[in-house]
RNA sequence: GGGGAGGUGGCUGAGCGGCCGAAAGCACCCGCCUGCUAAGCGGGUAGGGGGUGUAAAGCUCCCUCGAGGGUUCGAAUCCCUCCCUUCCCGCCA
């Protein structure tokens, strides 16, 4: 969340920032709120004052006339301070449903054709024959099951079977050998269910609970992302400066309701309700922020390049980069079947905005006050990568190879659909 | 799930209803002393919020001893509920 005096003293920045995020700011409504708040707290504050001050001289003289008065003095304070509170959590909830700002170079614009492709890598594979898609090819090859995964468990799931889904587990191992002994990451097994608080502390609460699946009946909900754990990993704690950048990375499956997704996205190995991926998350100073998110969206580039998988680094424009984030890529990466570019990184720093909300501080000095951290995160990559992963290394006979890096963790497989 | 013990500052750990935002130790910071290192001496160091201040500093007040309620003029201390940790038993991959 955005701090309180910010939008005291500019209110304008923070709701010119919204509108060009396409986000409505209730930044009035939060002034007036800000107001009231402040004029009941300080009203029983200034009885309390007086209130301490008389109880203190109470003890001495056991005067039982005071005594009366205290009595009535500490009703209202305590009347004023209910009031303080209840403006202050209307206040706090508001607060939450404000959009992060942005970074001066995010470009402007409302849909995503304002984005903009900073570079890519690669380029289109030539085929040499018409290309398949990856849901055609890993039915035919039977690594990916559509219809028994619809029968068990309903539209937008999938069962990956026999070199499928060992070629998704080499994938996870490839990916974390790569980020914890080249890139420096601690690798993190974390829970996949986790409370509100930590789904408040990334954002993902309020505003987004319909995008979650939750527990009925509990403080549970299944995570979208690691980001959510990794994230409140350090929630509440004060670190000590020299202990940042912390790295993690993640292997974990994500649960995601896809509510805003009616109709798109359903045919494939796509938009899944559940799926699986590797994520990175660093907590960092504010000035080590942005040249570690750099950093991070290079070694997510790593995995693609290793893998020899043609990709585009797409900055998103304001309007299409989300609430919490403060600057966003997407990796698109080729898929020949599909004929498009698919998402299959998104890599976000948030500034404070995670920070504040969650609570994670660090001292910057020994016996220097705490300060935020910033927090960055991105997938490392998902492992929908096997879609132009598999539409890529196809061969015409409809098998697909092995990509060499992967070899190692293939126990021998060369080739997909071989014997 | 049943029963016991416990949650206090960066960490360890004391705490009588008012003299407690809190002894002591560790750690850290500043200074002094000592020809290195170590030791010694003195001082300092919790977090959040409001007000004042252009701002930093400062001054001042309020809140916070797991969380939320209650009793009381007054709660770390008494009562209730919840959460978490830990031990024993049960169940379990």
């Amino acid at each position: 969340m955005l701090p309180l005096e910010l939008i005291r003293k500019d209110p304008d920045r923070v709701r010119r920032a919204a509108e060009l995020k396409g986000e409505p700011a209730p930044i009035d409504e939060i002034l007036k709120l800000d107001k009231e708040w402040r004029e009941h707290l300080h009203k029983a504050e200034t009885i309390k004052e007086e209130q301490n001050k008389l109880s203190r001289e109470f003890a001495k003289t056991r005067d039982e006339a005071l005594k009366d008065r205290l009595r009535q003095m500490a009703d209202v304070a305590k009347q004023e301070m209910a009031q303080a509170e209840a403006v202050k959590r209307e206040l706090d909830d508001l607060l939450l449903r404000v959009p992060n700002l942005f970074h001066e170079s995010v470009p402007i614009g409302m849909t995503e054709a304002d984005n903009v492709v900073v570079r890519e890598w690669g380029g289109k594979p030539e085929l040499g024959f018409t290309a398949r898609t990856h849901y055609d090819l890993g039915e035919a090859l039977g690594i990916m099951d559509f219809e028994r995964a619809a029968r068990v468990s309903g539209s937008r799931f999938a069962f990956l079977v026999g070199d499928g889904a060992r070629l998704e587990r080499a994938l996870a191992q490839f990916m974390l050998d790569v980020h914890t002994r080249e890139h420096g990451y601690k690798e993190v097994m974390p829970p996949a269910l986790v409370n509100s608080a930590s789904l408040v502390g990334t954002a993902n609460l309020p505003k987004f609970g319909a995008d979650l699946y939750k527990v009925e009946g509990q403080d549970l909900w299944l995570i979208p992302t690691a980001e959510v754990p990794l994230t409140n990993f350090h929630r509440e704690e004060i670190l000590d400066g020299h202990v940042l950048p912390l790295k993690y990375v993640a292997y974990s499956h994500c649960f995601r309701s896809e509510a805003g997704a009616a109709g798109k996205d359903t045919r494939g190995f796509i938009r899944l309700h559940h799926f699986s991926k590797v994520e990175l998350v660093k907590v960092t100073t504010p000035e080590q922020s942005m040249e570690e998110f750099e950093q991070l969206l290079a070694d997510a580039e790593t995995i693609l390049q290793r893998l020899g998988l043609h990709y585009q680094v797409m900055l998103m424009c304001t309007g299409d980069m989300g609430f919490a984030q403060y600057k966003k890529y997407d990796l698109n990466v080729w898929c020949p079947g599909l004929d498009r570019y698919l998402e299959i990184s998104s890599c976000s720093v948030f500034n404070d905005f995670q920070a504040m909300r969650a609570n994670i501080r660090y001292r910057p000095a020994p016996g220097a006050p705490p300060k935020f951290t910033h927090t960055i995160n991105g997938s490392g990559v998902a492992m929908r990568v096997i879609d132009p992963l598999l539409e890529t290394y196809q061969r015409s006979d409809g098998m697909v190879t092995v990509p060499d890096v992967l070899k190692p963790y293939m126990g021998g497989i060369e080739l997909i659909g071989a014997r």
